[in-house]
DNA sequence: GGCGGGTGGTAGAGCGCTCTCCGCCGCCTC
DNA sequence: GAGGCGGCGGAGAGCGCTCTACCACCCGCC
């Protein structure tokens, strides 16, 4: 097809000036002639030009991307590993991570490299692609607590930034939700509506998430005259859900009102509680958490408690850019407050 | 942190051999000796080399990327096209593609990056970043079939594979289902069930699997004496699944057999027939299509018509891999076969 | 013992760009 | 009118890597 892309040099030659004007007006950098300006830009029409990225890279040090990386802390084959992007993607939250970045990136002539770091080796490799500057920072969201990744970026000196606070401490800039807050108001609207007794399905309790918005949602409880909540662990999964609320009606058959920790799992307990003949939100309320598409394409359409994730990851990418940029030195940690949307089953 | 990092050089004088010798041994090309590939190993140990990428890229004309692309065929503002990365991923759909992908390209230690390209201007970013080098070929999804992005990607003879047959044609390899079939094995499945008022909800019938999937399930209902079929055009999603079902519901309410062109379809349609007091697949059996995660996670668990989507994307990444490295030189296609799957709700 | 052919290493020329210096020129200042 | 200064273009030195020469050496062979 096209022969030899055309370079600086020719369209130098093409505008009859030197290279270094070309590259001034290419990247719009100090006073040239406007006549001249003209001329190159002429000429880069009449070329077909396009400045070649690796070369640039080369002597600026800065890429135009950044990796995203989904991670866990597993220790997954290959072939697992495969169908954690797949299982990863299932929820609708990963979609609305991506769109969030993906918003900051681009007007930035950006874009996020996708990464899943599963397994050690998964790890190294995000590493490793970072350290010979395939990417200049990292965009990471954890699904596991003990996630090795963002220790291993912090010791390598590699700008990062996490979705979450990390299980344990690390240097890094974090955004995150005030969970607490979003247990507490389930807890507020479950009790305004009347409920008497009430039980939650939590997330995996190993993640900091999970444990504040049982916290929060227990305490409100408490101090409202409800000492006792019946709990579940559940997985974030529509599966686990189902398990959980069947567990949790089994106990206590008077249920009358359910905080799940997310809403994939708030679809798997309606789906329960409807199959044991309750209704939702006659018989038993439901809140969910996220807000996610789940919520208004499943019936009832769920009263949840909203994360803004789109917000959050674009603060996310805004957070790394400043890193990489040097702009920004120490980790900062930026939380979101959660806010309550109602709709049909509670 | 980290000063200057080491390059080449700085080994090759830590092991006292040239740069030459050093760079054979990272690259594993041509005979070196094992002592001396030991001495260099250790020498890279020591300084904790990285090989430069973009230096590696300058010269040998190949990155170790592939744009991966969901475009449409709109002239949507910015702000929507934010909103677009979250609509696509809110279909499991895309998360199997990325699956599949990801499958292919890791062992090979190459990376996507992620674009959508929904406007005119992001079209010519995604055509500009692969001119420049960022990429060496770009895998298509598209949501329109007269999506713009595959003609322009040929036109400038970038290399690129594309998910599903164009719209119109273009010199392009692409990968596909034989969507015929699969609406024939639904037709068959649900005659077989002894359905005898069948309708279907399809997919946008600008879109050519839409109509497929159509034909190939009219033609076999009426090779069986079903010359007619209620039809209700769907867009995909929940919502429009409701909404046709419902349309479907009130022009024939003793349907007692539905085929919706995709799983999301389906979970609408049977929202809505249980609304209606129809029990699913009692009253009403209902086929879906894709077999994505949705139809083991919804209640009853839908019979579908399996699409491999990770299969079809991990040969879509093969497909370029071979356009890039020159071993394929004609555009070709792929087409795979649909199975059905028999679960709770035909 | 000289000679051809491996084998295993080095030297050095770029790849296409950015960016620092430098020099030219016109204008302002005194 | 001379000196200084700021605006604007050019020259050229790399950025870190690959890869094509090319060379040194050692082996077996006539």
């Amino acid at each position: 097809m096209s022969r030899q892309a055309p370079t600086l040099e020719d369209v130098a030659r093409e505008a009859g000036v030197s290279r270094a004007t070309v590259s001034r007006v290419v990247n719009g950098v100090r006073n040239v002639d406007p006549a001249i300006q003209d001329l190159v830009r002429r000429a880069i029409e009449r070329t077909g030009y396009a400045p070649n990225q690796a070369a640039r890279q080369l002597v600026t040090r800065r890429t135009t991307t950044v990796a995203l990386v989904v991670s866990g802390a597993g220790d997954a084959s290959d072939t697992e590993q495969n169908a954690f992007a797949t299982r990863v993607f299932a929820d609708p939250f990963f979609g609305r991570v991506v769109g969030g970045v993906v918003g900051h990136l681009r007007p930035r002539s950006m874009h996020p490299v996708l990464m899943f770091a599963e397994t050690p080796e998964a790890r190294q490799e995000v590493v490793a692609y970072l350290r010979q500057g395939g990417a200049d920072g990292a965009l990471i969201v954890s699904t596991h607590p003990d996630d090795p990744l963002p220790a291993l970026l912090a010791g390598a000196g590699l700008p990062a930034v996490l979705f979450a606070r990390p299980g344990r401490p690390v240097p890094l800039s974090y955004v995150d939700l005030a969970h607490r807050d979003g247990g507490r108001l389930a807890a507020e609207h479950l009790l305004e509506r009347g409920c008497r007794r009430i039980a939650t399905v939590t997330g995996p309790l190993a993640v900091a998430a999970s444990q504040e918005r049982l916290a929060g949602f227990r305490d409100t409880l408490a101090r409202h005259g409800h000492p006792y909540v019946p709990v579940a662990e559940g997985g974030f999964t529509v599966d686990s859900g189902m398990a959980a609320a069947a567990s949790l009606l089994s106990e206590h058959p008077d249920l009358d009102g359910l905080f799940t920790a997310n809403d994939l799992m708030a679809q798997g307990a309606v789906q329960v509680l409807r199959d044991h003949g309750r209704r939702v939100p006659g018989d038993v309320a439901v809140i969910g958490f996220d807000d996610s598409s789940v919520a208004v394409t499943c019936r009832p359409r769920l009263t949840t408690v909203r994360q803004p994730v789109e917000e959050m990851a674009a603060t996310m990418a805004r957070l790394l850019d400043e890193h990489i940029k040097g702009e920004r030195k120490d980790p900062t940690s930026v939380v979101f407050d959660p806010e309550l949307v109602v709709r049909d089953s509670a």
